[in-house]
DNA sequence: ACCTGAACACCGTTCAAGT
DNA sequence: ACCTGAACACCGTTCAAGT
């Protein structure tokens, strides 16, 4: 007695363990040890050893290591994504709002660095290239409101400012992961240098608009 | 006859190679495969192999595949450095010359992406905290003499423009080595889409500038 | 002084075999 | 259907041994 072939009750989660969501804790595990160590320290036994299991199991829900780490990539764009439309939503004003997604957009590559990394990897992956293309829409969406309200120079155009933001906030967030702006800047915080780099973009472009 | 203990002659390359300059081909051999394959999918086995010797053998000039990777990456850093100080000697004029640092920035990015994206890695080596350091004064100098031509806003300071002009043109770079402008511009070269970013910030600076 | 051979622990991946 | 065990080729690194 006790011994069931189908586990139930209390005990369902336990023994789900090793048939049902091994899938659920090995992207678990990858997630932990991608963010502790980064994209190159990551190991697919590592990751089999952590949730308990053979060194092949994984290979019964995921086709390589790089089908795994692309999973967790997956994971990581839709919760980027939601945090950005959770930004959209409180800032009405898209001049405001564009700063907002910027700092959204560093403050997670800061607080996720190897999942930020991995957003832009060599090789394109198929969730990368929707959800960026997304991420960009919410970007171009947010220019035109601001060019609706006449606060824009009439002599550069939405696409172009939205790259030139782009950029700069992507370069921005790469240089502060990297160390590069406490190397430049060791007076300030990081912080304070993003903030004064967005604010050169941001004011010049009001100034031009006369 | 024929056979020395010492390479002279016609002979001394090729005998040499196995008594002196292993250091040199192994130098060459790794930033061949890096070129090729990415840091990612470089062995240093496959550097040995390339050069002709065993897989022990780096380990006598090499502390570890990290220190051999990180020596491809200074020599990735001077030849960057002397291109950036040719292109200052090449522009008199500080804006111009600073759009020009900015096209050969990206353009070193695009000719060698491995190492380009190897300048700036998680693990802060010596040589890229003092080379990056080196690039970023030229580029404050830059930005230093264009201010005493009057052509910069008063409410911006020196230091804060220089960090937005390098974010934005190392975000151009990532961005264009990760294939992210051409998915979100398709119609034109990303050659186009970098100009008219870089556009965006100088107009808006010169605009600004009164 | 510089390199080889052999060894160690680790890795990604495959496949027959177990339940 | 899902997992294990054992195997393969590869890797980084070490070390005794060769010349």
């Amino acid at each position: 007695m006790g011994r069931t072939t189908k586990a139930t009750g209390l005990d369902a989660g336990r023994d789900r363990y090793h048939h049902g969501n091994l899938r659920e804790a090995l992207l678990d595990a990858a997630a932990d040890l991608i963010a502790r160590d980064g994209v190159t320290g990551f190991s697919l036994n590592a990751a089999a050893r952590a949730a308990g299991v053979s060194t092949a199991a994984p290979y019964r829900h995921f086709a390589s290591r790089e089908a795994l780490i692309g999973a967790v990539v997956e994971r990581g764009w839709i919760r980027f994504s939601a945090e950005l439309d959770r930004v959209v939503a409180q800032h009405p004003d898209p001049l405001a709002r564009l700063t907002a997604l910027g700092r959204a957009y560093i403050d997670f590559a800061v607080s996720q660095p190897a999942v930020f990394r991995l957003f832009f990897d060599e090789r394109g992956r198929e969730p990368t290239r929707d959800a960026g293309l997304a991420t960009f829409a919410t970007l171009l969406d947010c220019v035109a409101q601001a060019r609706a309200s006449g606060r824009l120079p009439v002599e550069l155009s939405d696409v172009d400012i939205a790259h030139a933001a782009w950029a700069l906030v992507h370069g921005l967030a790469h240089l502060c992961l990297d160390g590069a702006l406490t190397v430049t800047n060791p007076d300030v915080g990081p912080e304070e240098t993003i903030a004064a780099a967005m604010a050169v973009l941001g004011t010049s472009l009001r100034a031009a608009a006369g």
